[in-house]
DNA sequence: GGAGTCATGTAACTTGTTACATGATTGA
DNA sequence: TCAATCATGTAACAAGTTACATGACTCC
């Protein structure tokens, strides 16, 4: 019955079935990638401190002169079974709160210039948003070629956004076409 | 600085700004609506039960002789200003997480069937949220018929998700395209 | 008789973020 | 000189879900 699910821990040892890493490393990573997922060091160092002690995980300190030493984590034999195990799992699609979506709603409270607004700069913000997917899109391919086996699916996901933002487009102008006719009717 | 978000406490007042309503009525309205958005009980009581405290909706109980009684809450002009200021401030991205995504990225840990599986359940799971998508577009629709003033805003907000179902469709079949191809070579 | 709906509400829990503390190095 | 990056980590908080308690009515 109880749901453990705990994200944080799956994230993290995926990742480092990928190659060792530091927590600093593993927050950087997500950030990179490109938007569908983040870790923050609140959730990261306490879950890594606890894959330790399960023994899903080794570490390994490298010691520098200057700095903090950096504490290399790598995935052990127990832990990537357990990732295995998470993997084959069915992803259970995540509730959503779309919070423009919950404003849209009350359009007719906010009026039709807010609503328009609000639809214009999301417009604004997917334009952006398609232009750095476009960038990693490209170092993904270029990952590809040097034979990073974990490339291609790491494009998938940044097409995924693409696709998912070209239609979100489409919908803004639709949307900002009939709220046109609201004012002018 | 206090970043307070609590966006319950703002659905809340949006959905009474449509029409007084019982707390059992606003999740019943959330879960109806179209998976955009929910709210649970452990939200809305406390939330309503504050928001009555600031004075920001009035309350007014439905005498029933079965059953528990109906607590009826409406918005208050303060609580329409609130609202309003809500409204006209930019609804900023939130933070996703996608549970599909983070699994695809793995697909090399995963192996292609496992993730050719994922894809799949995926794609099922979409076609079927296509499905009462539309059912609800058209429900919508009627409701604009009969001259409902928010329809239109909500039906805006199923569209949303009847575009981006489409454009992910879409992506699925190149996603396992590009898996049969890397079985094949 | 059993499932579903109507209807209130709380307590325990999980999950996650933000801000802070600390401090050196590098590059514009 | 100022911002960014490297690097560890914790404490306080916010947000939200789930399960429970309670109980009647209605429809199949």
């Amino acid at each position: 019955m109880a749901q453990k699910q705990n994200r944080s821990r799956y994230a993290i040892l995926g990742i480092l079935s990928y190659r060792p890493m530091s927590g600093y490393d593993v927050q950087k990573f997500f950030a990179d990638i490109a938007g569908f997922w983040q870790e923050s060091y609140g959730q990261i160092y306490p879950n890594l401190r606890q894959l330790l002690a399960e023994g899903l995980v080794s570490k390994q300190v490298e010691e520098r002169e200057k700095g903090p030493n950096r504490h290399v984590y790598a995935l052990t034999a127990v832990g990537q079974q357990e990732l295995h195990t998470w993997l084959q799992q069915t992803a259970e699609p995540l509730p959503v709160r779309n919070e423009l979506l919950l404003k849209l709603i009350f359009g007719h409270e906010a009026g039709p210039a807010a609503t328009r607004r609000q639809l214009e700069t999301y417009r604004e913000q997917i334009t952006a948003d398609m232009g750095n997917l476009r960038i990693v899109e490209a170092w993904q391919e270029a990952q590809m070629d040097e034979g990073d086996p974990h490339a291609l699916y790491r494009r998938m996901a940044v097409r995924h956004a693409l696709r998912t933002n070209q239609a979100l487009l489409i919908w803004c102008d639709e949307c900002l076409a009939e709220l046109e006719e609201l004012v002018i009717e």
